[in-house]
DNA sequence: CGCTCGTACAACCGTATCGTTGTATCGGTG
DNA sequence: CACCGATACAACGATACGGTTGTACGAGCG
């Protein structure tokens, strides 16, 4: 299955919240269900139904039977989809540092001479 | 300076629009003004300003002046900040994962084989 | 079988977001 | 200094979000 761009907002938008990212925490070590979640935040437990069905959207959580509760556990795929994409932003940066040391390289070689003209846009 | 919880939401919540994602890889590896960024994306130039300005509040990109323009270059370390988090959620999950494991080795040893039980970390 | 525990979902409200257009400001260039 | 290139910002409408309350359903326990 490919992933595109789109695929993102979700999962971002979905960690954009305080209360959500500690569900997901919550989520990796224990089995809870919604009820049991709701407890630990000061809102209804509506609210907290709500938060669990972003999360459930953005694929980084699912909800398994357990006798009459349905607990939350944590996908890390989706977690891990996530980290991939700023590990492409650094590797961009890096690649740009490199290009500048050639820059920088390329300049030395070329001290002494006369200004070479630079067109720039 | 502390990293707050609440720090991370503008940071995600910036990063769950496939526009500003773009702008964010842009700005790595290009130096453009908004005028040049804008003229990339289907929405009007106020609109790509609106999204550099959210970038900015989230400490992912910072503007400077260079002639008449404001060039826009993304700031690497809240990028990090963010894959941090995610590395934080990984290790839970892999802590966990090494929890089950003590967990099946201590079922495996009262099956009456000679195991000896590892007390790790 | 019936109750109730746990969950799901709809309706609603206030606020934030994403896009638009229009106007104001700021700094270089001629 | 006057102009214009580039940016900033305000106002507005449509839609989404985060919270609430209230109601309905489904599966186990007694």
């Amino acid at each position: 299955m490919q992933i595109t761009a789109s695929d993102f907002d979700p999962v971002f938008a979905a960690l954009a919240d305080h209360t959500r990212r500690d569900i997901v925490r919550r989520a990796i070590s224990a089995e809870e269900g919604i009820l049991e979640l709701a407890s630990h935040y000061p809102m209804s437990f509506a609210a907290v139904q709500k938060h669990v069905a972003v999360l459930e959207r953005a694929g980084l959580i699912t909800k398994h039977r357990i006798g009459r509760r349905r607990v939350v556990r944590t996908n890390l795929e989706a977690l891990l989809i996530a980290r991939r994409l700023l590990d492409q932003y650094e590797a961009l940066w890096l690649a740009q540092i490199g290009r500048m040391d050639e820059l920088i390289a390329e300049r030395a070689g070329a001290v002494g001479t006369v200004e070479t003209k630079e067109s720039k846009r």
